[in-house]
DNA sequence: CTTACTTGGCTAGCACCACTATCCGACCTG
DNA sequence: CAGGTCGGATAGTGGTGCTAGCCAAGTAAG
């Protein structure tokens, strides 16, 4: 498969394609000669993998490149080549430890973990990326005024606990060994918006049984 | 209340403030005098709004000002005004109808709205802004490669449900009934980034169980 | 009364980002 | 040998969310 080839299956302009191979988001394809490349499936696979990484899920270039490396880096096990590639995706600021609402936040979901009894997510607090996100996310909340404590929030958790599970039987299933960080990246980033969208339309479907449609 | 004292309490620039004033997403101060303006808590809590939905939600500063539109938009009745604020939001392009995963997922969408009976959603599909999401974000997976079907997919939206049937029972305790509108955008907006965090911390927690933290 | 400051309104510009367009010389293909 | 395609490089584009600075009118402190 030529650079065009790959541009007329994937959708994706050869110049994007270019643009791609430049930052590092596509690996190179087997150079045949000095103007001529051969591109197989597995481009065709990543290269879906990265604009589903960047329009879908909204990551930006750079850290796509980041995720990215550490799904290849052949050098890790499949555990924390896995927990990297993951941990490389949230990109929120640091939050302001100074704030009220952080300082509340921060309180509400340590009570909430040790409510649920999750030892391993405690334990990762200090470093964890996506605990950081939690603390911005509730913060925010409470900042606009909304009472958001652990006693509230330790059901939502329950419910995407069971979700998890799910996600996780799902990936054992179905991947294959080799292939497993890629799926489980793609299925962090990708799945999202479909709860984000079943969230919403359950949310419009229970309104309606509430209050009707008018 | 002086533009230099509602940035002053906002931790958002004069600048910014005269932006957003600008471009309609803060409504205009009770003008004193020529070269003043005075303003009040509903602005502030406006102003916390607006920074949500932008900078929390990613939501465009064109789309903001078109859910805020449906907020305040004083001839519709509650009900409608929510809807029609929350219809506002999604941003997602026009799927192309052509492609064979788009018309896989809306098969799969419409299989698995029929199999957990809701009813408002299947009557809703052609207009509803959020089953288009849904369709896009399936489809998606599928050209992936991801077999997604209704099997897969309605254990995710009956726990979905349950989160929507949560959020609608806070939505009914707390809220005022002039502030329900304003309530239900900031939640919809708001709480997605909770979920996704408390997703992601599931997920970490529960392959940890499993796998060990290495 | 003076001086420093604020206001809304305006215009211009900036920084970032994801591309995109164009050109180049090398090199296959018919 | 004409026409097309290649990788590589560079500069440009369009959108977006601000941001900076100016202005004339008006206000508050001393």
């Amino acid at each position: 498969m030529r650079l065009a080839d790959l541009s007329e299956r994937s959708g994706v302009s050869t110049a994007t394609i270019k643009y791609y191979l430049r930052e590092g988001l596509l690996p190179p394809g087997r150079q045949v000669n000095a103007t001529t490349a051969e591109y197989d499936e597995g481009h065709l696979r990543r290269l879906r993998l990265v604009r589903a990484l960047i329009q879908v899920g909204r990551v930006p270039v750079a850290t796509a490149r980041e995720v990215l490396g550490h799904v290849d880096d052949e050098s890790l096990g499949r555990t924390i080549r896995l927990g990297a590639a993951l941990w490389a995706l949230p990109q929120e600021p640091e939050p302001d430890e100074e704030d009220p609402a952080v300082v509340a936040a921060r309180r509400e979901v340590d009570a909430l973990l040790e409510r649920l009894g999750w030892e391993t997510a405690r334990e990762l607090a200090p470093l964890s990326p996506v605990h950081r996100s939690l603390v911005v996310a509730v913060a925010t909340l409470i900042r606009l005024g909304y009472p958001w404590d652990a006693e509230l929030l330790s059901p939502y958790a329950e419910l995407m606990h069971q979700v998890a599970v799910r996600d996780l039987d799902f990936m054992e299933t179905y991947a294959s060994e080799e292939e497993k960080v890629e799926t489980a990246v793609a299925a962090a980033v990708l799945f999202e918006p479909v709860l984000k969208a079943l969230h919403r339309l359950a949310q419009e479907e229970e309104s309606a049984r509430r209050y009707g449609i008018v």
